[in-house]
RNA sequence: GCCGGGGUGGGGUAGUGGCUAUCCUAAGGGAUUGUGGUUCCCUCGACCCGGGUUCAAUUCUCGGUCCCGGCCCCA
């Protein structure tokens, strides 16, 4: 143990891990560019005043805030919504729309680790900026849904809700917007005690909150919207683009969405639609993903542009994984080059130069081991086979192929070799 | 910020107020001068940090730190 540990809260991952993540990673990036979104990148670090803008001065104790040494308030990014629409006010404004983009990246916050949270982690996230449709809701909605069909995760629930009907209630009742702040984190959170508590104090009627009670305990499938109409008594417009979005859905092939009248989000900024995405598998903090459609740019100086957008924590979809048994394909390295003797290592390294060339994944014995240890290391490493050149083959010019799962050999001329594994792949 | 459980070689562990700190595994080497996952041998390598009690602390105690689970918060 060296005398330096991690900080808090951080992470180091093994090369075992690094392949997995890389494989999902690149899986849903690859599902993000079939929907025709584009790969962005931002600062790690942002001006504080950037999440000031976006989230309340409150953000600043739970980020890692610092004044770097020209006398700058840093904070580095706790989310990365906010970073891709200040790159959009300040630069992609006049671009085709709807844009839209992904990110993947690292986040921080400072914050209490625990399962599922950690000081630094990672998101994946795409935002449609541009379009205040019903479409884009819908789209970005599919992505999320086929990201996670594309990384085989399948325990999994997504409840879409819509902000339109508390807001709609809230005028009705009249209530000022502290309270609203304070009910809607309560209604996110199902606090229902909590929620009578403060009826009883801000002097709204039992019968006005039972109402409220009744309208975001409200979920499953479009029967939820009908008995939210009756609760209401009234129709909604934000209840009929709900229903819409679920046929649209239904059309994307995304059938597992379940409305969900509580989902209130922490975040002022989001006016529409939005939604979550839980793995139960979890535990405490079972939420892998979080969205809905907002508009910033207006925050940080920009037109006014709706948008809708999703971050995944891509942290707790691996851990997601790794506890419902999802399979991740290994990564196999092709082939290890071992010279039976010095006089060999010449023309092992001419070679594995030409596998690599030729885009073969190639390694060779760099400690001069014996065979019987250098074929373990292979055996432990993975290797798919291995070329074993000794004097033998120095004279046929062939080199011997070794199957390392069947133990099975055969004799491939040098001239050859290359063609040889570019076939077998 | 709060509550609970933890910290012994790289990983997993046993154990102890004092004696060479146990075992498994991994890693490196050898048995084996051209054939791996078996076997045998050797090597390497640990009591989280600091204060206190004590003749003596890895062990008891206090504080810190980090890890695990939960609360608060959750953009």
């Amino acid at each position: 143990m060296s005398e330096f540990q991690r900080p808090r809260g951080t992470r180091d991952f093994s090369p075992e891990e690094m392949q997995k993540r890389r494989y999902v990673e690149n899986a849903l990036m690859t599902t993000a560019r079939n929907f025709g979104f584009s790969e962005v990148m931002t600062p790690t670090f942002e001006n504080t005043d950037l999440f000031i803008a976006r989230s309340g001065p409150e953000i600043v104790d739970e980020m890692y805030e610092f004044e770097d040494k020209g006398g700058r308030r840093i904070a580095l990014r706790p989310e990365i919504t906010a970073s891709v629409i200040r790159y959009y006010v300040n630069e992609l404004q006049t671009r085709p729309k709807p844009l839209k983009l992904y990110y993947m990246g690292n986040c921080f916050r400072y914050e209490r680790p625990q399962s599922g949270r950690y000081r630094e982690f990672f998101q994946f996230g795409a935002e449609i900026v541009g379009s205040p449709s019903l479409s884009s809701d819908a789209e970005v909605l599919a992505l999320a849904s086929s990201c996670l069909r594309g990384i085989g995760l399948k325990n999994v629930k997504m409840r879409v809700g819509h902000l339109g009907i508390l807001k709609g209630v809230f005028e009705e009742m009249k209530l000022d917007e502290i309270v609203q702040t304070d009910i809607r984190r309560l209604v996110d959170k199902r606090d229902f005690e909590e929620l009578g508590t403060l009826a009883a104090e801000s002097d709204i009627s039992d019968e006005n909150m039972d109402r409220l009670v009744d309208l975001v305990s409200l979920k499953g499938g479009a029967e939820a919207i009908g008995k939210a109409k009756e609760v209401l008594g009234r129709a909604d417009p934000s209840l009929n683009y709900l229903s819409r979005l679920l046929e649209r859905l239904a059309l994307y092939g995304v059938g597992d969405a379940e409305i969900d009248l509580g989902v209130a989000r922490g975040l002022d900024y989001y006016s529409g639609m939005v939604f979550e995405i839980d793995a139960p598998s979890l535990g405490a903090e079972k939420q892998v993903c979080g969205g809905g459609s907002y508009t910033l740019s207006e925050v940080f100086g920009g037109e006014e542009v709706f948008s809708t957008g999703f971050a995944f924590g891509f942290d707790r979809l691996m851990l997601a994984m790794e506890n419902d048994g999802v399979d991740i394909p290994s990564a196999k390295l092709e082939t290890y080059v071992i010279p039976v003797s010095d006089t060999a290592r010449a023309k092992c390294i001419l070679i594995v130069s030409e596998l690599r060339n030729a885009g073969v994944s190639a390694d060779i014995d760099l400690m001069g081991r014996k065979m019987g240890k250098a074929l373990a290391y292979a055996d432990s490493l993975n290797f798919r086979t291995a070329i074993i050149v000794g004097e033998n083959e120095l004279e046929d010019e062939k080199a011997t192929v070794r199957d390392m799962a069947s133990g099975e050999q055969e004799s491939v001329p040098f001239a050859e070799l290359a063609r040889y594994f570019c076939t077998e792949l």
